[in-house]
DNA sequence: CATTTGCATATCCAATGGGATATATGTCTA
DNA sequence: TAGACATATATCCCATTGGATATGCAAATG
């Protein structure tokens, strides 16, 4: 898989995907939501496009870039597979504020 | 919050909460789970450790190590925040209309 | 005791990679 | 077409850091 986590541990990556949640940006646009100068955005955002986490698309001459998925997917995914670490060890109080729980989440018989 | 993400990037370091996936390890059994020298996984764990992601129990010469829930969770509610992008059911109408105008997006100045 | 075992720490080294500046490429407009 | 505008690429710099080796230290072993 492609290392979905060294592309989130980059704070700067992860401002851009914050800046994309609600919707397709132009690079000025993402420049404005980060602190950054446009070619480190412009980098960043090669990056991300290059590992398939965001695409983009052409309007005139503003390259408006929307998240991907199916990377990000990947990472749930993986954190999945310790759910159990902080869904379990709490208390029944906590348990019941918890939401509710996946259907594959139950303890063992 | 403590850069998860920055944690999880590192391969090495997942081997290990791999490892730990089912229940605590000693330092040696994590050496045999990666192929990292001794001193590498200490150093590793050390940094999970600081980091709050795993914990460490004492037992004679044995250092058995396991993973705390709390910052995986907070990884796992950052991604949370980009479900939809990968749940089903979500038309091309509606992604259109996911972008929504920013105040200060003006043409000229 | 001395020795072995299990793990931690110290230190060095090389590669990685993020950010800035300068510049190139492409597109719209007067 | 000139020039403004939007974005991409090139290049340099240097702080970060993963891994290895060497060593320190505590607990078991005899």
């Amino acid at each position: 898989m492609v290392d979905v986590f060294r592309l989130l541990a980059e704070p700067s990556r992860r401002q851009l995907l914050d800046a994309l949640r609600n919707g397709e940006r132009s690079v000025n646009e993402l420049v404005g939501a980060t602190h950054m100068s446009q070619p480190s955005v412009s980098k960043q955002l090669r990056i991300l496009r290059v590992s398939g986490m965001v695409s983009l698309r052409a309007s005139g001459r503003q390259h408006l870039y929307s998240v991907r998925g199916r990377s990000l997917r990947e990472a749930s995914e993986w954190l999945s597979y310790y759910e159990h670490f902080w869904q379990e060890g709490l208390s029944r109080m906590d348990k019941a504020l918890q939401r509710e729980p996946k259907p594959g989440t139950r303890r063992k018989p």
